[in-house]
DNA sequence: CATGTTTATGATAGCGCTATCAAGAATGAT
DNA sequence: ATCATTCTTGATAGCGCTATCATAAACATG
């Protein structure tokens, strides 16, 4: 990259203007700004992050040697300095599915603004993977830390305490939470599609979904469902899985299986509205009529559930509101503002449309 | 946030073990993990980044207690003192559109792994927002930029320029680009996308999308879409456009608006896969036959093409090959490895489907 | 065995910034 | 006018790490 240690030679104009105007080779510092300014380094730092800290005249002369040197202030050295790098950690478990990327959007919304800037790791749903990305970025000496999920291992689980900043684990309800939690309970959105689609008549319902590895929550939704399905005095094996990625196309093939191995089924909840959609698509190929022939449950209330035909009913839940909950929750903590309540369940809801 | 300094009281035990085992109170550095290995601290910090340089006994021994202690190091004194973050600044517009994400995936699946953080950041489409934007970026002394699109102020390029860091601008191609630069021609896709549907016999061709300034490679598709179809002798004011930020919902609208406005339409090219999916979903609803009544082009080649009914015929456009491209091509430069060709023309191609 | 050469380790000096404290200037109270 | 109080500003000392150079130890050569 590109700072220049002292003996180290630039690369092209060496022996160029001894330190004027700097508009040359070096890059500016601090430092610089300063003696142009004709203050101390203190008084350029003090304009630049505490305003009224400086007398206005002042102030206003910095800031235009700041402009016209196009001064950009070394975080990575403040960062040091202050002791906090003004970064927040966040750690999803992919982008590809469109379940995170409301919530990114969430947080996006509130933290750029007030400084923070966030380090975005995902650990593509391994669980090992996590303990060397949350090393990582806790290396950057992050302000905070963002995490989907309430299952983490040991290890994992001790980073985050010993690293003694705020944690917020989001998507899902933990009873012993690391420090702060928002999400809501995938054992009740099980049992509230359960009963569902048990009081719409529905007697063979499945669930299909990912594998059990990677999608733990997804697994958390299937056990409570099937449960209750018990207790209801239905069926409860009927189970389809596809060990790929979630996608438009798995869905599709999820109700290939599905159709192929339990032609009985007459209603299905599907892990997202994703798999949902390409399952609809599928039955929309074969003249599958939906609700009729059979019943489709999605799950997320992403935009596509809402477009297709016939539309879905899906279990709404509010990914973005999440992220601007966690981010304000955050916020305040780091403000040492007092948090009133450090776990909230954000709650879901099942939104009847045309599926079911 | 945590770092104590010398002089500030710990929260909670202040006068407990004057550091010795420091499992205690603060947080552990490479001071701590060289006294416990009884060794220099540049010998950690070696047996850390540069194994080979360290005999094999004493690095086993310096792991050992890095391992105990659970040692993590500060990246942002390690970029402070090496003059090297790794990091990479990448500046895309939106998270919320679903051609950007398989881009970072691609980013994510090669630049992590060698050790590079990646600092996203959103502009919103806006495009003072960049300005701001990657001033913020910046500060963080990345060891790198990739930017979307080609087009920026004079005061993004300069600080581009400035910076004298790699920089790469992805999903387009500029005659002059600042410095690497991997994409595909617009004018080029709206050319092919009028003779495509030119040559399948349509008379009425529109263009459908959103408003220039929220799109501005759409435009330039848009623009030379329109000319070639002057070029060869057919309408070319069929244009609907949308205020809102692209989405599925949002090509329904479009759908509505063109079949109210330009009922004689007989094919329309759209922005993106997500509005000519909604379009599509419209015309379902209305029993509007596709391809027969109205051809659909999408633009992309996203998922949810392939998946529709009928399948869409659209632009693919390789977007995480484009991602790994532009990661390859930043660590070979990184490295000081020669890179050849730094403006790489990636393609596109119009893979027929159903809808046209 | 003296000499040159390589290899492994450590002491030192910053990287660019900010917390802290001290000092001077300005203000108010008496 | 004198002293206490506030407001501004700057000098200094690190933050935790790594580049650099010096040194010591190990090895090779004649």
């Amino acid at each position: 990259m590109a700072i220049t240690r002292t003996k180290s030679v630039p690369k092209s104009d060496a022996a160029t203007a001894a330190g004027n105007v700097a508009h040359g080779t070096k890059r500016i510092t601090i430092v610089e700004v300063a003696k142009q300014a004709g203050v101390g380094t203190m008084t350029v730092s003090r304009a630049l992050n505490h305003p009224e800290m400086v007398s206005p005249e002042l102030r206003k002369r910095i800031l235009h040697v700041v402009e016209t040197l196009g001064y950009i202030p070394n975080r990575v050295a403040g960062g040091l300095a202050s002791g906090t790098a003004k970064a927040i950690s966040v750690i999803v478990p992919t982008l590809n599915h469109p379940v995170y990327v409301p919530f990114l959007e969430g947080l996006y919304s509130l933290l750029p603004q007030e400084g923070y800037q966030i380090l975005l790791g995902t650990n593509e749903y391994q669980l090992e993977a996590e303990e060397q990305l949350i090393a990582t970025l806790l290396g950057w000496q992050p302000d905070a830390i963002v995490i989907a999920g309430v299952d983490h291992s040991v290890r994992t689980k001790n980073m985050l305490i010993q690293a003694r900043i705020p944690v917020v684990e989001i998507m899902d309800l933990s009873e012993k939470p690391i420090d702060m939690n928002i999400g809501f309970s995938h054992e009740q959105v099980g049992v509230a599609a359960a009963e569902y689609l048990a009081n719409k008549g529905y007697k063979h319902i499945a669930y299909a979904g990912m594998l059990t590895q990677f999608d733990l929550r997804g697994t958390r939704r299937m056990k409570s469902f099937l449960a209750t399905l018990k207790r209801l005095k239905l069926p409860h094996n009927y189970v389809i899985t596809n060990d790929k990625p979630s996608s438009i196309g798995v869905g599709k093939q999820l109700m290939i299986d599905l159709l192929e191995r339990h032609p009985e089924v007459d209603a299905v909840f599907f892990a997202n509205d994703d798999l949902a959609a390409g399952a609809l698509f599928e039955c929309q190929r074969r003249k599958i009529k939906i609700p009729k022939d059979i019943a489709i449950l999605g799950f997320n209330d992403s935009e596509i559930a809402n477009q297709v035909n016939p539309a879905l009913t899906t279990v709404a839940t509010p990914r973005y509101e999440m992220g601007r909950l966690a981010a304000d929750m955050l916020l305040r903590r780091l403000r040492g503002t007092r948090v009133d309540s450090t776990r909230i369940d954000i709650g879901f809801r099942i939104v009847e449309r045309e599926s079911t």
